[in-house]
DNA sequence: TAATAAATACCCTGTAGACGGTATTTTTAC
DNA sequence: GTAAAAATACCGTCTACAGGGTATTTATTA
């Protein structure tokens, strides 16, 4: 007797939920036991709902698909999570690939990689679409000879420099030193490849950073 | 016996175009000769319909409201002009008065407004909304030391900036001087009451100059 | 045609920040 | 408990650019 996986389903959108009801209807296999609209609401779901599989929008207002993976892994570790987005931005993916996601589809494909990926997902392996590998090894070869991911600070920082803020006032707004920030900002320029300002403000909107 | 005014109406969104109808039809003495969603198009169409007022909106993707002022203040000096848009910047409004409008209403405001603007209008009077009027004055008060009105040329060098270009390039993609960019910059930086690049950049994004 | 605005150009000064190091402390992860 | 990653901190150099002038040529407009 085949095992029946259950799917909860987290995206801000609720017709996209329709839509990926429609086609999990059609496959065998599996249910659908839960959904929501709100992160922070699944999150509440999800501790009284047996669910084996999450799929979860990237982006949503209250709390990004990045921040839901890493307490829904924390907190239920059980549960396999599928990311479902608009974009193939290789930061994106690398950083709910570290929240450990295990698999990451884009919404433009059609439904077959829908079907796949839960298949392989739902017996213990992962699923990237052939898209997300071609952005990801594009990214990995860019980076190789750099760790590129931003730490939380860095982004901090980024975030005040966008305000048009000075290194001393950043300084002085975090109580570090202005050297601290230099070096803050230089290993930002680094990893972002990046040489001024404008640039690395050009390349944070790009990748949605702020 | 009355006299009808005939009206011209330009906007891209087909919508709020329609939704101008039923105001317009509602009111005596105005009728609509004529419509379009593209600014070259309704030029080409204005040169053989005889209209008295143009109705037309200031952001639009082929050519903004304030190039369609300008040009059909040039070959129809006798067409009256009304901009209609979502936005009070005073920038902009500044600028389609210069372009040479006789009314600017905002598209949030109810129907009684546009139809004040119609009557004005028609006999030769300007209306501006009281919203508009005040951020005039605001932004009259803000620049009364200055003339603020940004030059096209030197948008088109905030526009370089943007690209995150330095002056020596800019310089050398104009053909003009080193000397020519930091003067220009320095004008662009005194006119926007700003101080650094990031502070332009979120001037201009503000502004919708780029 | 006279006056005004725009575009062009040069010079000098001061400083913020880009870029090169190195190094210590704290946090996270295994 | 130890290794790795992140955050902290300092230093020197050098250049791009902000900010202060002044001035000429080229439209535009009255």
């Amino acid at each position: 007797m085949e095992v029946v996986k259950s799917i909860f389903i987290v995206d801000d959108h609720q017709m996209v939920i329709d839509g990926l009801r429609l086609i999990i209807d059609t496959i065998n296999g599996f249910d659908i036991v839960g959904e929501s609209t709100s992160a922070p609401h699944a999150l509440d779901i999800l501790a009284t709902t047996h669910a084996d599989i999450l799929l979860t929008d990237v982006s949503m207002p209250e709390m990004s698909g990045i921040e839901l993976t890493r307490l829904v892994k924390k907190k239920f570790p059980h549960i396999k999570i599928i990311a479902l987005s608009m974009f193939s931005e290789s930061q994106v993916v690398a950083e709910m690939i570290d929240a450990g996601i295990s698999g990451y589809i884009l919404k433009n494909t059609g439904k077959q990689e829908l079907i796949e990926a839960l298949n392989k997902v739902s017996c213990g392996q992962n699923y990237f679409g052939p898209d997300i590998t071609l952005q990801l090894m594009k990214s990995f070869k860019r980076n190789q000879d750099e760790t590129s991911r931003l730490t939380d600070r860095e982004i901090e920082i980024i975030r005040m420099i966008e305000q048009d803020f000075g290194n001393k006032q950043i300084a002085d707004m975090l109580f570090i030193s202005e050297r601290t920030v230099e070096t803050h900002r230089k290993n930002i320029l680094r990893k972002t490849n990046t040489q001024t300002v404008v640039g690395l403000l050009k390349y944070a909107y790009e990748r949605k950073i702020i």
